[in-house]
DNA sequence: AAAACTAATCGTATATTTGCGATATACAAA
DNA sequence: TTTGTATATCGCAAATATACGATTAGTTTT
């Protein structure tokens, strides 16, 4: 039997679609940029950059520490943002794989 | 003036987010997977493997489509889908960009 | 022409997402 | 202690996503 049916995901796959969801708003693809090219900053620099309101940014955040890409740290009144190293590393890792392992075993072929 | 408010996002940002969000679901990751293993294969085998109806299956496979990751042809009374060559590599490309600029401008530093 | 088969679509229910203004919270500054 | 600042959370509305059974559409086989 070369496959079967899945009785539920897989976790590798389940953690992926994790990930990608979170990335799934271009709000949220601009935050991660604006992080991981300013190295931290604070929640009021994204909410100057981006073209939504306040409380709609602090969501977005709020999924993206959620999904475990960011972290934030209270620098009182103002609040620090940067990448989740960890995390970050495992969506990398992830998806470099996902594309790797698909080059190796896609033909050029199309249907 | 180091950055200024968008009116809106960039045309980059919304194709990625639009690529994740077509990945942001175990299905999708699953058919994508199974897509890019055995290059090409019908519709039935799709269903076969997955833990979701027939109908889910198809809804699934449309938002692929919409996506521009996958594409499919008949082969009556079969359907036989594949990846989407060109867009695979813009997307490819796009998660591997934005990676690897991320990896320039983070410091290892933490917040 | 009828029966069988595959896959898309319809209709529906429920859950989640997105966005905002308003408000609450937490802390610093005065 | 009051005032101000920054950010999260609440409450709401509208849109979108998820899942399924039932049905339809398109082809092939009989």
């Amino acid at each position: 039997m070369a496959h079967s049916k899945l009785t539920d995901y897989k976790e590798e796959e389940i953690q992926m679609a994790r990930f990608a969801k979170a990335m799934g708003h271009p709000a949220r693809i601009a935050i991660l940029k604006l992080l991981a090219s300013m190295d931290t900053c604070f929640c009021g620099e994204i909410v100057e950059e981006l073209p939504i309101a306040q409380a709609t940014v602090s969501q977005h955040l709020k999924e993206l520490k959620d999904a475990g890409l960011i972290q934030g740290s209270i620098e009182a009144p103002k609040i620090r943002y940067c990448i989740e190293p960890k995390n970050w590393e495992i969506a990398r890792k992830l998806f470099a794989d996902f594309w790797y392992q698909s080059s190796l075993s896609m033909q050029n072929t199309t249907c």
